[in-house]
RNA sequence: GGGCCUGUAGCUCAGCCGGUUAGAGCGCAGUCCUGAUAAGACUGAGGUCGAUGGUUCGAGUCCAUCCAGGCCCA
C-alpha cells in the first residue's frame, strides 16, 4: 500500500515529475473542461512583454494569480485564465533603437518605419520561451497556447471599435498638454523615459522677479473690493507716484517672456511691505507684495509691513507684462487665447485690436490656484501656460493668453534682444535685461533634481503640445463611484492611492508620436480638415478605394498610413489620410477585456461571462497603469468597473532594500532559486513572509529557511508516516466510514486540522494567501513537533492494536487533508502527497489534487477546550524543560513529581486532561497543582519576585506570564537506576543507528559493565530488550567490544550484532 | 513639491477593541535532546517599538508634528 519514503528528498525532482503527471493527464485543461457546468471565475491576465527575461517580481504576480485560481477551481468554479502578451509601446521601440544604434526619430524614419516595426515585432517575442518555461516551472496555470496578443489585427480592431465608440460619444478629442520634450531629439518623452534621466543637484537660477502693479486696470477690481484699508493705501501710493510690485519666484527665467498671469493661494495672507534698497547714493523705495509666511525668506534686508490682504482679495489685480508679446513679432501660431478647453490661435495677420483685447481680458492678472504652496518662493507663482502642466491647466481654466516664445528646438523666437539663443543660454540675458529695468529683486542659484534626456543628455523642457485625449473627466464621478464596489487588497489602495488618483482625474492622453503601436483610426481631410474615426476593418474597406480586398492588411504603420479616402464632406474634394499618431500602450492593455475576445466582432454573447473580471493581480506600480486603464475603459464603455477583486502587490526589493532594476543589475534570476529549493518553497516564501501589499526584500537565504521550516518538516512527517505504514502494512481503506479519533492526542490534532480548514478557507476566500499559509505552517509545526513526537511510540510498538491503528488513521487523515488544503499554495508537493496517499489508495478519486474538492471542516470534531488544554500542556512542558535545564537534570533522568500553577482556575481543569502528556514530556512520575502545597508556593512566588529561578524544599521553579512550574529535583536510588537504564538504552540506539541497521532489525547485545550496574541492568532487562529490539543480552562475556562509553563515571563496553 | 505606504531584536515578520514583564522564526554563543527530522528543547547576548509632543489611570497600539526609506505622480 505505502512505499517507504526517504527523507533525503529533492523537491526540484518532485516538481519535474508532477509537471509530467499534469501534462500526461491534461490536468490543467481538465480543471477547466470538467467544470463546465459550474459558475465561472474570471481572471484577467495583465500582459507582460516578452522582450526581456522574466524576473522574480514576475514570479510574485504570477503565483498570486495562480493561488486564487487554484482555490476557486477546487471550490467549484470554472476558472477562465487566458494568457496575454503586451507587444506595443515605447519600451519596445527603445530596445530596438538601441540595438540598431538609432538616435532620433529622424534616424528611425530614414531607416524605414516598415523595417523598424518589423524589428519591434520580432523583439517582443524574443524571450517568449523563457517566459513559458518559467510560467510552467512555478506552477502558474494559464492558457498560453491561446493567448491574446496586442499586435494582432483582431486585437487592434477591437481597439478601433473602442475608439470609435468613444468618438461617437464625444469622449475622444484633440487637445494640448505639457509634455516633457527633448529639444535636441525634437520629440516628447514618456514619463518612463523621463524617469531614466533625472539628475540630482542641478544648478539652476533661482530668481525673484518684480511684476509692477497696473493700477489703472486694477481699478475695476478695487471698486468691488470690500477692503477699505487696501483701497486707500493703493490710492495713496499711486498718488505719490510710487510703485507696487508682485514678487514671483522662478527657476526658469526663459519662460518669463511667455508669462501670462500670476497665481496666489486664496486661503493665504499676503503682505504689502515697504522695502528700501540702497542704490549708490540714494535709497530706492518699493512696495512689494509677498506671502506673509515667506516675507523673511524672500527679503533678507529690513522691510516694513504696511498692510495685509488675502489671496482671495488679490484675485483680479493686474500687472504690467515684463515683455510685450503683441509687439514681439512671434512666429505664426505662437499666440492664442484659451477658449472652452481649447486654444484659439491668433494669426499675426489677425492681430487686430479686437484680438489683442481678447488676449488681454484674463491675462496679466492675479489668479488663484490651490496648489500654490508656502514652502518656497514668494507665494506668488509665475504662470506660463505654454510650458508647465499646472500652468497650462490654469491657463485653460481661467481662459488666459497662450504665449509660446520658444520653438521646438528650444530656441527663443521673436524680436527680443535674447532671441535666437537656446533657452538655458538665454537665462542670463533675460535676467540682466530685467535687472536693468529694476525688475529683478534677487538673483541666486538653486540646486534641485532635474530631468535630462536619457539619450542625448539635453535638459528636458516641459512644452505644451497637441495630443489626443479620452475625456475621462466627463465620467469622473462614475469612475469614483465604481471604485467603491471594487474589493481592494490591501484596502487602503481603494481610497488611498487609487481613489486619490481618480479624485484628481485628468483626461487620458492616449496618443504618441511614435511608430510601434495601435495606429489611431482617425483620418483627416487635407483640405477642409474634416476628421472621421473608423471603427472596423469592414468600415475601412467600405470607404477607402485603396484598401486591399483580397488580402488582410497589416494594420500597423506604415501600411495603414497608405490607406486614404475621399473627404466625407459633400462640398469638399479633399483626400483624407490618417493622422500619424499611435496609441499609448496602456490603452492596449486596458482594452484587453474587449480585445482578448475580439469583441464585438466575435463572441458577443459570451462577453457577459467574461466581464467584469472576478480577480486581477499586479504590482502597485500599475495603479495609474493597468488598474486605471481597465477601470476607465470598463466604465466608459460598459458603465461598470472591469474587475471585482484586486490584489495589489508591493514591490520586490533586493537584499539591500533597493528596487530591482535592469539598469542597476540587481535582478534576481528566479530559475536558480527554483533549482535549489523547488517551486513550492519559493511560492510559499512569497505568500507567507509578508502581506502582498507590502514591499519585500528578496533573499535566497530566506527561501531556504522556508524550505527547511515548512517543506522539509512536512516531508519528514510524510516520510515518517510512510516508513512505518509500509512496515505495518497499514491500509487506510480499512478505516471505518465514521471513524472518530479516541485518544486526547488524536482528537486534538484532528480538532486542529478541522479548525485549520475553516481558517484557510476563510483566508483564501478573502484573497489572503498570506494568513492561509501561515496557519498551515503553524499546523505543520504542531503536527510534527507535538503530534508525531508525542505519538512515536504508538507507531513503534510491535503489536497492531486499535490504538496503533487510530494513530495511523489520524496521521493519515492529517496528511491527506493537508495535501488538499495547501494545494493552491504549494501545488507540487501537495500533488505528490495526494498521489501517494490518496490516489494510490482510493483509485476512484480524482486524478489530481487540483481536480478534487477543497476540504470542508466537520465542526463536530472541533474541541476548543481540548485545543486550549494542549496549548497548556505545551506551555507547561516548555517551563518544565526550563526548570530541568536550570537544575542541571537531563530529561532522561526520571523525576518524582512536578507542581503546576496555571494562569487561572479555568485552566487548571485542563491540567488533568493533559497530565499524561506533560508527565511523559517531562519524564516525571506525578503531577500536582499549586494547591497541593500552598506554603511552598508562597515561598516560591516570593523568590520569583527577585529572580528567574526559585528553590524551595528540593523543588526548583520558574515562572512565565503567571504560569509557575516547580519540579522536585530529589533523585532517589530507584529513579537514578531508571535514569541509568534509559541512558544505556539511548546509547544502544545510537550504536544501531551508526551501524546502519533497519528500524525493525533484531539484535544480539553484548555489554560489559560493573557488578553494581549489572544488578540494575538485570532488573530492567525486559525494558532494554523491548526498546532496543534485542533478542538476547549477554553480560560481561569475553568478546571484542566495539563501543566504549562512560556513564556516571563508569566505563561500559558494548557490541551490537544484527541477527 | 503632492499623494500613498512602511519604520518593532543583526535579518524576516507577529502584536486584536489601548491593559500585567513587547513576541516568533532565522542567525550568534552555550547546554541538552534525538531510531521520522536537514529537525527539536532550554539558556544567554541582542529592543530608547523611527523621533517629539498630546489624549488617557494606562500608549508599540489613538491623535498631531517631524525624521528616514519605498512607490507613484509632478
Amino acid at each position: 500500500m505505502f512505499e517507504p519514503v526517504t527523507n533525503k528528498v529533492s523537491f526540484p525532482e518532485i516538481d519535474t515529475s508532477v509537471l509530467d503527471l499534469w501534462k500526461q493527464h491534461d490536468i490543467f485543461e481538465r480543471s477547466f473542461t470538467e467544470k463546465s457546468n459550474r459558475p465561472t471565475f474570471m481572471l484577467y491576465e495583465g500582459p507582460p512583454t516578452a522582450n526581456g527575461n522574466p524576473g522574480i517580481h514576475h514570479v510574485l504576480a504570477r503565483v498570486f494569480k495562480d493561488v486564487i485560481c487554484r482555490y476557486k477551481t477546487m471550490t467549484g468554479f470554472q476558472c477562465i485564465r487566458k494568457g496575454g502578451w503586451d507587444t506595443h509601446g515605447l519600451p519596445v521601440e527603445l530596445e530596438v533603437e538601441k540595438e540598431l544604434g538609432l538616435k532620433s526619430k529622424k534616424e528611425i524614419e530614414e531607416y524605414g518605419i516598415k523595417e523598424f516595426n518589423e524589428k519591434c515585432k520580432s523583439s517582443v517575442f524574443k524571450y517568449v520561451k523563457e517566459w513559458e518555461n518559467l510560467t510552467s516551472r512555478i506552477g502558474y496555470w494559464v492558457d498560453l497556447d491561446n493567448p491574446y496578443v496586442t499586435l494582432d489585427n483582431n486585437y487592434i480592431e477591437s481597439g478601433w471599435w473602442i475608439l470609435k465608440t468613444l468618438w461617437d460619444k464625444g469622449l475622444l478629442y484633440e487637445g494640448r498638454r505639457a509634455t516633457p520634450h527633448c529639444p535636441r531629439c525634437v520629440t516628447s518623452l514618456s514619463s518612463h523615459e523621463v524617469a531614466l534621466g533625472y539628475k540630482d543637484n542641478i544648478r539652476d537660477p533661482s530668481v525673484f522677479i518684480k511684476f509692477k502693479l497696473n493700477y489703472a486696470r486694477t481699478k475695476q477690481r478695487t471698486e468691488t473690493l470690500n477692503n477699505e484699508t487696501i483701497v486707500t493705501l493703493l490710492d495713496k501710493i499711486e498718488s505719490s507716484n510710487e510703485d507696487i510690485f508682485f514678487v514671483a519666484w522662478t527657476t526658469t527665467p526663459w519662460t518669463l517672456p511667455s508669462n501670462a498671469a500670476l497665481a496666489v493661494n486664496k486661503d493665504e495672507e499676503y503682505s504689502i511691505v515697504k522695502h528700501v534698497t540702497v542704490k549708490g547714493e540714494t535709497n530706492e523705495v518699493a512696495y512689494l507684495i509677498i506671502a506673509d509666511k515667506l516675507l523673511s525668506a524672500v527679503l533678507e534686508d529690513d522691510f516694513e509691513k504696511i498692510a495685509s490682504i488675502s489671496g482671495a482679495d488679490l484675485e483680479g489685480f493686474c500687472y504690467v507684462p515684463l515683455f510685450d508679446p503683441v509687439s514681439a513679432n512671434l512666429p505664426s501660431g505662437s499666440l492664442g487665447v484659451f477658449k472652452e478647453g481649447g486654444i484659439d490661435l491668433i494669426d499675426d495677420k489677425e492681430l487686430t485690436q479686437l484680438a489683442i483685447e481678447e488676449l488681454m481680458i484674463n491675462s496679466f492678472k492675479i489668479h488663484t490656484a490651490d496648489w500654490v504652496s508656502m514652502t518656497d518662493g514668494s507665494g506668488i507663482v509665475h504662470i506660463a501656460p505654454a510650458f508647465g502642466e499646472d500652468d497650462l491647466t490654469l491657463g485653460r481654466e481661467k481662459e488666459m493668453a497662450f504665449i509660446q516664445s520658444v520653438d521646438l528646438q528650444g530656441v527663443i523666437t521673436g524680436n527680443y534682444t535674447f532671441a535666437g539663443k537656446f533657452v538655458k543660454d538665454a537665462d542670463k540675458d533675460i535676467l540682466s535685461e530685467l535687472n536693468a529695468n529694476s525688475l529683478l529683486l534677487r538673483n541666486g542659484t538653486y540646486r534641485h533634481t532635474y530631468p535630462f534626456c536619457w539619450r542625448c543628455d539635453s535638459p528636458l523642457l516641459y512644452y505644451a503640445k497637441s495630443s489626443w485625449y479620452i475625456k475621462t473627466t466627463d465620467r469622473k464621478e462614475q469612475l469614483i463611484e465604481g471604485n467603491q464596489s471594487i474589493n481592494w487588497y490591501p484596502d487602503h489602495i481603494k481610497n488611498g492611492r487609487f481613489g486619490e488618483w481618480l479624485q484628481n482625474n485628468v483626461d487620458w492622453a492616449v496618443s504618441r508620436e511614435r511608430y510601434w503601436g495601435t495606429p489611431m483610426p482617425i483620418w483627416e481631410c487635407n483640405k477642409c480638415l474634416h476628421r472621421e474615426c473608423i471603427g472596423s476593418v469592414e468600415e475601412l474597406k467600405a470607404v477607402s478605394p485603396n484598401m486591399p480586398i483580397d488580402r488582410e492588411l497589416d494594420l500597423h504603420r506604415p501600411f495603414i498610413d497608405e490607406i486614404t479616402m475621399d473627404c466625407y464632406q459633400d462640398q469638399c474634394d479633399g483626400i483624407m489620410s490618417r493622422i500619424p499618431e499611435v496609441m499609448d500602450a496602456w490603452f492596449d492593455s486596458g482594452a484587453m477585456p474587449f480585445a482578448q475576445s475580439h469583441y464585438p466582432f466575435d463572441d458577443v454573447e459570451g462577453f457577459d461571462q467574461t466581464f467584469p473580471a472576478d480577480y486581477i493581480c499586479e504590482a502597485v506600480d500599475q495603479t495609474r497603469g493597468w488598474f486605471y486603464s481597465l477601470h476607465a475603459l470598463g466604465t466608459l464603455l460598459k458603465d461598470k468597473p472591469a474587475y471585482k477583486n484586486v490584489i495589489c502587490l508591493g514591490l520586490i526589493l533586493d537584499e539591500k532594500g533597493q528596487k530591482m532594476s535592469k539598469r542597476i543589475g540587481n535582478i534576481v534570476e528566479p530559475m536558480s532559486v527554483l533549482e535549489i529549493h523547488g517551486a513550492d518553497a519559493l511560492r510559499w516564501y512569497l505568500f507567507t513572509t509578508s502581506h502582498p501589499g507590502e514591499s519585500r526584500r528578496f533573499s535566497e537565504r530566506l527561501v531556504g529557511e522556508v524550505f527547511r521550516k515548512v517543506m522539509l518538516t512536512l516531508w519528514n512527517v510524510y516520510s515518517f508516516f510512510s516508513n512505518y505504514a509500509a512496515l505495518d502494512n497499514y491500509d487506510p481503506t480499512t478505516m471505518e466510514e465514521n471513524w472518530k479519533p479516541q485518544t486526547e492526542l488524536d482528537r486534538w490534532v484532528i480538532s486542529e486540522l478541522n479548525a485549520l480548514m475553516i481558517d484557510v478557507d476563510k483566508s483564501l476566500n478573502s484573497y489572503d494567501p498570506t494568513n492561509a499559509g501561515r496557519s498551515i505552517q503553524e499546523f505543520i509545526d504542531n503536527l510534527s513537533n507535538w503530534y508525531v513526537r508525542r505519538s512515536r511510540r504508538r507507531f513503534w510498538k510491535s503489536e497492531n492494536d486499535s490504538d496503533k491503528l487510530d494513530a495511523y488513521n489520524t496521521l493519515y487523515t492529517c496528511l491527506a487533508q493537508i495535501s488538499k488544503l495547501m494545494a493552491p499554495l504549494a501545488p507540487f508537493v501537495s500533488e505528490e502527497l495526494y498521489q501517494k496517499l490518496v490516489k494510490n489508495t482510493y483509485p476512484e478519486s480524482p486524478d489530481s489534487v487540483h481536480l478534487s474538492d477543497f476540504p470542508t471542516a466537520d465542526l463536530s470534531l472541533i474541541d476548543e477546550d481540548l485545543m486550549k488544554a494542549i496549548r497548556l500542556a505545551m506551555k507547561v512542558s516548555s517551563l518544565g524543560r526550563s526548570v530541568r535545564s536550570r537544575a542541571g537534570l537531563k530529561v532522561r533522568q526520571p523525576l518524582a513529581d512536578v507542581l503546576v500553577q496555571t494562569k487561572n482556575s479555568e485552566e487548571s481543569k485542563y491540567l488533568s486532561v493533559v497530565a499524561d502528556q506533560i508527565l511523559e514530556e517531562l519524564n516525571v512520575k506525578n503531577l500536582g497543582n499549586s494547591l497541593d502545597n500552598k506554603e511552598m508556593f508562597e515561598d516560591i512566588k516570593n523568590q520569583l519576585n527577585d529572580s528567574k529561578t526559585a528553590n524551595s524544599n528540593g523543588y526548583v521553579a520558574v515562572e512565565d506570564n503567571a504560569y509557575i512550574v516547580a519540579i522536585n529535583t530529589e533523585v532517589s536510588e530507584e529513579l537514578k537506576n531508571e535514569g541509568l537504564i534509559r541512558e544505556i538504552a539511548h546509547r544502544i540506539q545510537g550504536f544501531r543507528k551508526d551501524a546502519g541497521f533497519e528500524i525493525n532489525d533484531r539484535i544480539m547485545l553484548y555489554v560489559k559493565l560493573s557488578k553494581d550496574m549489572e544488578i540494575v541492568l538485570d532488573s530492567y532487562a525486559d525494558f532494554i530488550k523491548e526498546e532496543t529490539l534485542s533478542n538476547t543480552i549477554v553480560i560481561n562475556d569475553v568478546t571484542d567490544y566495539d563501543h566504549a562509553v562512560e556513564i556516571n563515571g563508569d566505563e561500559l563496553l558494548f557490541k551490537v550484532v544484527k541477527l
